[in-house]
RNA sequence: GCCCUGGUAGCUCAGGGGAUAGAGCGACGGCCUCCUAAGCCGUAGGUCGCAGGUUCGAAUCCUGCCCGGGGCACCA
């Protein structure tokens, strides 16, 4: 729709062109946009406004001669020209009326395209390392990342999903010393209990599981407990897979999966840290200092330089992170997202001034970044506070077995990721008219009763009658819905665009409350059979709609509630 | 101090160059002999943090300031 518009506008203006009487700039794109009342139409075109002082003239003049060179279209009802000088397309019911049929055919294929198919995109997310269940935050990330795939493979981008964790560093060794702590019985309130070590309870049920030899299977690990408090390395072992399971329980409950986990610990094994150094030392940007080795990143926008190889021979995080950038590269993905908690910001910088530095052509703002903002946990009206060390922790498991995975995710997905986020149990939870979530289940759910209730009426719904009926959708409700179908399409193409799920869940929310509008104002089981039919068409494409939304949110669509 | 982010209705948040600024919740008042009331309708509620600037036009872009969050390690 959006489309043809364009072309009518483009069309007109290059008349007018060849006519003498306007001069296009070489880089004219005509905004065509969605109006935001009915009244001033459909679509409308401020190509009039931006090109009145090239040409000379009055917006609203030029306006008038711009309508006046439009060739006629079937879809088009009408134009006027309005406020300082738009030009306002009303669209006829008949154009809009076709997309019922339309969207009945097309299925779970409504709204989907294949135009990135050659443009393989990797998104890494959660990447949260196994010293713990998984928290709210990354359940966030989850949530977004998650939903970010489905829009993006939606929109025809081979996606592949990637979880990245250190396996090895001193957070590993420190959940290692704290699982043989409390395999010796050492509790954390103990002189014994090491300096930086995990304090929460779950460390106890490592250590449990642990001396008692249990086995653990993980996605992309197994192993066997040693049952030997003094062996570290098999606690390390054993606690790296006992958590990843734990987190892959996580995952699986939150319904996120990854195709690939990748570890840290592999970047040293296959060489990729020592060849990463040895080009950036060949590259000129590194030099010595302090028995250290430091990347002068200050040459790439950081504020300062960043050590690379400490003085104790060992490197600091960053440079496995260029490492495992260099690589992803290196596997072909030229557009690569990462979602991560915005404490990690400063991790971007430093991460393109890595890649820069190497000087093998890989693009200035590549990695792209979805950062999101921390998630704040009401309940009863007060804050519930997280602190994995301390203890005290809402973990994800804990709020999808209270609250569900489809409210959860919902409201996780719902807000724009850049701001903060107050996670209200008690809203999530409830049942009522209170919760987004079960809004838009529920008019999923009271189309499916209808065509229940059809049956229990002894009718039938003839799908062809009532698409041969379609013009006869033509009230004020019908309208609205039959306009907000055709923006599903616009919607998933702009949220995958623009990086931004939200825009989904606001859009699902609009269309599930004008259903319920038109719910309320018509009948849909009425004597008059091609009426019905009609009706129940619209009532069917927009169950469609709901269906294969809710799905790129990874939201169930409830048959009955 | 520097960097990233947010500041829009009592609360939670959309809108991020266009035409009278929106939704939900909360408040108040209505609607079930009728396809699920987990719904609908109505009323009240706003100096879009503040001040300049750019523009035909600014909640939206730029600059400065104020306030909240995060980040500025030879931690990850």
């Amino acid at each position: 729709m959006k489309q043809h518009i364009n072309q009518l506008v483009t069309q007109a203006l290059e008349r007018l062109a060849a006519g003498g009487s306007l001069t296009l700039p070489a880089d004219l794109t005509v905004q065509i946009e969605r109006t935001r009342t009915r009244e001033h139409g459909d679509f409308a075109s401020n190509a009039a406004m931006i090109l009145a002082k090239p040409a000379g003239m009055k917006p609203r003049d030029l306006a008038a001669q711009i309508v006046e060179q439009l060739p006629t279209s079937e879809q088009v009802a009408r134009v006027e020209i309005a406020g300082p000088g738009f030009i306002n397309f009303f669209l006829t019911p008949a154009a809009y009326q076709a997309l019922v049929p339309l969207i009945i055919e097309s299925g779970a294929a409504y709204g989907r395209s294949d135009q990135y198919r050659d443009t393989p995109v990797m998104v890494e997310f959660v990447s949260a390392n196994p010293t713990g269940p998984l928290h709210i935050g990354h359940g966030r990330g989850a949530a977004v990342g998650d939903c970010l795939c489905r829009l993006l493979a939606a929109n025809g981008y081979p996606v592949t999903r990637e979880f990245y964790y250190n396996d090895a560093g001193q957070q590993i060794n420190n959940l290692a010393l704290s699982v043989q702590a409390r395999a010796r019985g050492v509790t954390p309130d103990d002189p014994d209990w090491p300096a930086d070590g995990y304090r929460g309870e779950y460390i106890s049920d490592v250590a449990r599981a642990y001396m008692q030899g249990e086995s653990v299977h993980a996605e992309d690990r197994d192993i066997s407990a040693a049952a030997d408090a003094e062996d570290l390395e098999a606690i390390r072992a054993f606690a790296v897979a006992y958590l990843r399971r734990e987190q892959d329980a996580d995952l699986k409950a939150f319904a996120v999966h990854f195709d690939n986990y990748y570890l840290e610990s592999s970047l040293y094994d296959d060489g990729r840290v020592e060849q990463t150094v040895a080009q950036l030392i060949a590259s000129g940007h590194t030099y010595e200092q302090d028995d250290a080795l430091w990347l002068r990143t200050t040459d790439f926008g950081d504020d300062k330089d960043r050590v690379m190889r400490k003085s104790d021979g060992s490197y600091t995080y960053f440079l496995p992170d260029v490492a495992y950038h260099v690589y992803k590269w290196q596997r072909g993905f030229r557009r690569v997202i990462n979602e991560q908690g915005a404490d990690h910001h400063s991790t971007i910088t430093r991460v393109r001034a890595g890649l820069q530095a190497l000087d093998i052509g890989i693009p200035e703002h590549w990695p792209e970044y979805v950062l999101h903002q921390m998630v704040t946990v009401m309940r009863s009206g007060e804050e519930v506070k997280i602190s994995k060390r301390a203890g005290s922790y809402v973990t994800l498991r804990d709020l999808i077995d209270e609250v569900g995975c489809d409210a959860t995710r919902y409201f996780l997905v719902a807000r724009k990721s850049d701001s903060q986020l107050t996670f209200d149990i008690d809203l999530a939870k409830s049942q009522s008219n209170d919760n987004p979530v079960y809004y838009i289940q529920y008019a999923h759910a009271r189309i499916c009763s209808v065509f229940r209730q059809l049956a229990e009426r002894e009718l039938a719904y003839d799908q062809t009658r009532g698409l041969a009926a379609v013009e006869r959708l033509d009230s004020a409700e019908e309208q609205t819905l039959l306009v907000s179908l055709s923006r599903y399409p616009e919607v998933i193409e702009a949220a995958a665009n623009t990086l931004e799920p939200h825009l989904l869940a606001y859009y699902l929310r609009d269309l599930a409350g004008e259903f319920h509008v038109y719910y309320n104002s018509q009948q849909f089981l009425v004597d008059d059979a091609s009426l019905r039919d009609a009706r129940l068409s619209l009532a069917s494409a927009v169950r469609q709609v709901l269906g294969n939304g809710l799905e790129l949110l990874g939201v169930s669509a409830p048959e009955s509630m």
